[in-house]
DNA sequence: TTGTATGCGTTATCAA
DNA sequence: TTGATAACGCATACAA
């Protein structure tokens, strides 16, 4: 590895003061254009990038911000993720991508670490710290973006994002009864999901509404995977054998339902609709192709980024109110 | 936001010098116990965390290397990244995960930011750029793994890791033979794909030892996802009804597979075995569930930090020889 | 055991 | 239009 030259290296060599550099690097004025030329030429020769960490000490800015989510591995925050990072390379911004593993410890050391690095914000993707850890972290930070967490009184630094679940299940109970089902099930996520907790909601709605009444053994709780799916399904189906149509948590869940159906020798959808929710790369892998709530996720990074670049470069704005993301039913083959 | 103290607070308020501060936080000989103990307690209170950025700037290191895949989108690279965030967390560093998006120009962009920001080293997950540049960009690292891309001339601050691609084809190859298929077919993936051509390497190489012979017209070429494995598969079967078994690029190509199978009525794996490469989570969610050549990839990412590490502190250590991650067939249900 | 001086590469401030 | 100087927060080297 050889050394990069420095700003005062390249002074050196063009005969100036190192500011006059400083001026051509950062398009600002007071320079000749001669000079600016000059110099401009001189960069390009030996290979100058400005060193982004004494630039970062001077200005206290870094230009960088981070995302932290739960699992990269999951599909559903690396889609939010790459819209997020599409911006910020737009914007020349730096995403600096966390993962805490489901792990409240790494998260509290990951926030912790970006503190030492002086970040310029960070979009938090589902945080697990308790309200109060969370609010005395979001202080620490100039700019912050809270996705699928409702803080109670708003800060002047922090949008706020959230997936409008409750509308998402009752599009799809409307979707259930106007193709003639009437006899529903819930197969929702894990009880301590925040949006768990507001599809249910949005699922009584939905049966409300339609006139039809919610029955506790129409629902059961599951693990947010396949397998949970299919046992879950496997348990209500046993129960509650003339159920027509499943709501699935999510994608995974669905197909494991679809699964449990087929494995009880009901068809799909003919005997059983199921829908799931996100519309994860899956919906259209597996067979029949998953009807779904489609979530635009590359959308919720793109708005999550520049929102908080937003806060970043306008620090006195007002309270930013909380932006909703309205899940669309897309209509494929499993109901 | 409040202002977060520096070192020199502390300092002051301890009634000593910013050095004993550094001394403590550092854990460095030279410092009463005393003292120590009045200074520890002092950070805790105010909230003291060094400043990164101007300790990087002291010591021109950065405690954080970066990851650059070219879709985080895929699991195949999320679950590399998730091994190497894992060995970064027990040793203190940070990871930059940055996102190429498939692309080039942002490949390049990546690199170059990485550098501005003086990064300890990156992991360089297959590459596109050509080979002279690569050589190029290494050079400006101080550590550097390589993932999927062979260089000639192994340099002494570069580690590679490849997969054994040829290995895995030939167990395949085995695994049909043995299961008495006679009547193979490759459903290979792009023509461009480095591991894609080792892929076709082993596949031809595993016939010979079974003393078949390759058949041009056995083997088709596509896009690396489901439609591409289902659209060749289809051709496929079209131009070669009798074949009994099938090896494909990677998982998505195999799922595809399976449906091309179905849809021309071939029960999987009774007529035609189908193995899969990659083992991702959906081999064992799609049913049959897939028969796959499984890639350790959590223990590639964290083979390729340990590396990468090992570099960092030992930079004049003598060059490192390229690491083969072998695949090892799981059976499953489709083959 | 403790402290002082200096420098890391850059930008901000003010003077020429 | 230019340049000298002082930060930024910390660590290294050396002195007390």
């Amino acid at each position: 590895m050889k050394k990069r030259p420095t700003i005062t290296d390249v002074a050196q060599a063009a005969g100036v003061s190192l500011m006059t550099v400083s001026r051509v690097v950062n398009d600002k004025p007071g320079v000749g254009e001669e000079t600016r030329q000059r110099i401009r030429q001189l960069i390009e020769e030996m290979g100058y990038r400005p060193n982004e960490i004494a630039r970062g000490l001077a200005t206290r800015q870094t230009a960088t911000v981070a995302i932290v989510v739960p699992d990269i591995t999951n599909p559903f925050f690396a889609q939010i993720a790459c819209g997020a990072e599409a911006v910020a390379f737009e914007k020349g911004y730096h995403l600096f991508l966390l993962n805490t593993a489901e792990n409240t410890d790494r998260e509290v050391a990951a926030l912790d670490s970006l503190q030492q690095k002086e970040i310029d914000g960070v979009l938090l993707c589902s945080p697990r710290l308790p309200i109060d850890d969370l609010e005395a972290t979001i202080s620490q930070f100039a700019a912050v973006t809270l996705f699928n967490r409702e803080l109670q009184n708003p800060l002047p630094n922090v949008a706020q994002i959230n997936i409008n679940d409750v509308l998402g299940a009752q599009l799809a109970v409307q979707h259930f009864v106007a193709s003639g089902r009437r006899r529903l099930a819930l197969i929702a996520g894990p009880v301590t999901s925040t949006s768990g907790q507001r599809r249910i909601d949005g699922y009584r709605a939905g049966l409300r509404a339609a006139g039809l009444i919610f029955e506790p053994q129409a629902m059961e709780h599951c693990q947010p995977v396949t397998e949970g799916g299919r046992m879950a399904t496997a348990q209500l189906l046993a129960r509650r054998p003339k159920t027509d149509a499943i709501l699935a948590f999510n994608d995974l869940v669905a197909v494991g339902a679809i699964q449990a159906c087929e494995d009880s020798g009901r068809r799909v959808p003919d005997d059983i609709a199921v829908i799931g929710f996100d519309d994860i790369p899956l919906a259209t892998i597996v067979r029949p192709h998953l009807t779904t709530l489609h979530i635009d996720l590359e959308e919720v990074g793109r708005l999550a980024m520049s929102k908080i670049l937003e806060i970043i470069q306008q620090p006195d704005a007002p309270a930013h109110a909380t932006h909703w993301i309205d899940p669309q039913l897309v209509i494929r083959d499993s109901a």
